[in-house]
DNA sequence: TATCCACAAACTAACGTTCGTTAGGCAAAA
DNA sequence: TTTTGCCTAACGAACGTTAGTTTGTGGATA
C-alpha cells in the first residue's frame, strides 16, 4: 500500500465513521479530499474494497494480539488482564478504523463476509480460552464461558462510543477499570 | 396505528433488521409484503418515518420500565435487577425493533435525532442513579459510576447479537445470569 | 332491501436525484 | 518513457417520493 493510498483511506475512514458505510457515498468521501470520485479508483476497486481493507486490518491485529497473549505463560486472570489491554489499545489507537469495524462489517458481502465472521470467531475463541483457563485454576467462578466472553467483548468494544481522545482517561487506564470490573463486578468485596 | 398499519411496520421491521436502515430499500420493504413501494406511503409519509415509529416506540418502553422500577423503594441491588430483567424482557420481546432500535438510531435526522438522544441520556441517568443508591447504601463499590453504567448497558444490550427465541436461555434466565456476572464478576468469590 | 357515500388501501406511472462505476485522456514525476 | 495520480464525461441502475386513480368494504339513507 503507497503512502498516498494510505492517506486516502484514512481520509475516508474519517468518513465512513461519521456517517455509517452504507449511508456514505462515494462522491462523501472525494469531497472530503478535495476530488473527484473517479480519481478514487486509481487506489481502490470499489467502494466496497475500502471496507474490506479496514476490516480485515482491524481483525488481523486482534488476531496477532490474540495469539501472542496464548503464547505466553500466564494465569488466566494475567491474560484476562492483557488482552484487555490489548483490545484496548487496538481500538483507541485506530479510532476511526475500529468504528467501522465494529459498526459496518454486515456490509461486506460474499467470500469476504464469511471470512471476516470465521476471524472473529476465531478471536472470541480465544477469549473463550483463556477465561476457560482462569476456572481451570479455580480462579474463576464456573461460569457459562461462551456468555462471559460475550459480555465481557461487548464491554470493551463499547468504549469506541464514549472514549476521547482528549478526555481524562487514557487507555491504560481506560483497560484497568475495566478489567476491574470485569473481575471483581459491582459488589463490595466485604459483602462477599 | 391501525391493524394494518401495524403489520406493514412488522414486516418492515423484519426486513430493516436483516439489511439496516440504510441498506434497506422502500422497494425491499414493498417486496416482502407483495407490495407497490408507493402502497407504503398510505401508512408512512416516509422511509424515515418507519424508523421514528421504530426507535421511538421502544425508547417508550425504556423510559417507562425505569420510571417504574425507581418508583418503587429498593435498595440499589434490587433496583439493578429489576432494571436489568426489564431490559432484557424488552428487548428479546420485541427483537426485530430492539436491534433497528440500538444499530439504526443514527439515522434518524434533525429534532428526531436530537430528541432521542435526550431519551437516551435520560435513560442512562436513570441507571446510574440506581448505581449511586447501591454505592451509597456502601453495597457498591465506589466505581465510576458513568464508566459502570454505560459498561452494564453495552452488555445487556449486546444479548439481541446472539438471543435466538428457540435457544436454551430464556429472558428470565439472561437476566439473572447477566445480574450475576455484573453484580459479582469473574473471580470466584473464595478468593476475594 | 337496494343505493349511495366515505374511506382505507392499494394501484399505475413517473418524477428528479443520487448512486457506484467505467472509459479514456492528460500532466507531472521517475 | 513508463507510471502514478488525477481529470472530464458519462453510463445505467437504483433511489425516495409524488400525483392521480382504482378497488373493496361498511355504514347511512332512500
Amino acid at each position: 500500500m503507497t503512502e498516498r493510498k494510505r492517506q486516502v483511506l484514512a481520509s475516508a475512514q474519517r468518513i465512513l465513521k461519521k456517517k455509517g458505510y452504507a449511508s456514505t457515498s462515494v462522491r462523501d468521501i472525494a469531497k472530503a479530499l478535495s476530488m473527484e470520485p473517479a480519481s478514487l479508483y486509481s487506489h481502490f476497486s470499489s467502494k466496497e474494497d475500502m471496507l474490506k481493507l479496514t476490516c480485515f486490518d482491524m481483525a488481523n491485529k486482534f488476531e496477532n494480539a490474540i495469539n501472542e497473549i496464548s503464547s505466553l505463560y500466564f494465569d488466566g486472570e494475567q491474560q484476562l488482564r492483557m488482552a484487555i489491554k490489548q483490545h484496548v489499545e487496538i481500538l483507541t489507537f485506530n479510532l476511526d478504523s475500529a468504528i467501522i469495524f465494529l459498526r459496518d462489517w454486515r456490509n461486506l458481502s460474499g467470500e469476504s463476509l464469511d471470512i471476516f465472521i470465521q476471524k472473529r470467531n476465531s478471536y472470541e475463541q480465544g477469549i473463550r480460552k483463556i477465561i476457560q483457563t482462569g476456572i481451570d485454576e479455580g480462579r474463576f467462578s464456573e461460569i457459562d464461558v461462551k456468555f462471559a466472553t460475550l459480555t465481557i467483548l461487548s464491554s470493551v468494544n463499547w468504549i469506541v462510543e464514549w472514549y476521547k481522545p482528549e478526555g481524562n482517561l487514557n487507555p491504560p487506564q481506560i483497560a484497568q477499570k475495566l478489567s476491574d470490573f470485569i473481575l471483581s463486578g459491582l459488589i463490595k468485596t466485604t459483602y462477599k
